[in-house]
DNA sequence: GAAAAGTACTTGGCCATACATAGTACCTTT
DNA sequence: AAAGGTACTATGTATGGCCAAGTACTTTTC
């Protein structure tokens, strides 16, 4: 039980939620999604996310459309499906919750113990 | 790939962080967590809880120690090693970049793209 | 004192995700 | 045509959360 492998854990599921986030914007293919992510330091290998949006066009939330690029192969570009748009509206507040609740924890110190009402 | 897997997907590791909180403020035996974690709307049941609290044992994170009840069996009373102090920490800057991170993602919406800097 | 009920803890098996690694397919360049 | 780069695919491993059943100890009930 490494902090690495911790981190791994604490990321499951989040990445799911970010990569909605991202194809909710606006077309995207897999490279694009790789960028913003690691700008925003959230470290993806292309073995991760590859399989990821396989799965999530599998479960219908997301669709893809093949384009044609002038500098390589055709990329995937994807977009939300509306019960992706569904799915994610309920992640927000998945997030929001496991935010606040872990907030609420992690605030209490040893000095100011919840008192039993 | 329903919502509801998704959701303990997103509790992975982080669950772990949050007992650690906990045993950090004090000794407290299985219950308590449960009852904290309960009233902070995260949901856990014994088979989870117990499998975690040994895990944390055997990497030394934490140490425990028997205390007799008066209303039942004796208790695993836990507490925090040196060891599990600095795990702990590692992880509160864990989760501190990971929230960071998610917010930046998700708090970015089609209007305001990110501009190639 | 033995049976029943309650509390605390244990164990084995299942499932889903992240990751590493290797491989396929297509395009451009030389 | 060969070499290199880009984009996508497939397979296997490890880990954690959860369910379900089980063990062990204590108190209550008769």
């Amino acid at each position: 039980m490494n902090i690495e492998n911790t981190q791994v854990q604490m990321r499951k599921g989040i990445l799911e939620f970010c990569i909605l986030h991202i194809i909710s914007r606006g077309e995207v293919y897999a490279s694009d999604m790789l960028e913003e992510l690691t700008s925003a330091k959230i470290m993806v290998v292309e073995g991760t996310i590859y399989p990821l949006l396989t799965r999530l066009r599998k479960s219908g939330l997301v669709d893809y459309k093949w384009v044609e690029s002038n500098s390589g192969p055709p990329r995937k570009y994807f977009t939300l499906t509306e019960a992706g748009q569904g799915f994610l509206e309920g992640l927000n507040i998945t997030w929001d919750e496991l935010v606040s609740s872990t907030q609420k924890i992690i605030s209490i110190n040893k000095n100011s113990k919840k008192k039993g009402s």
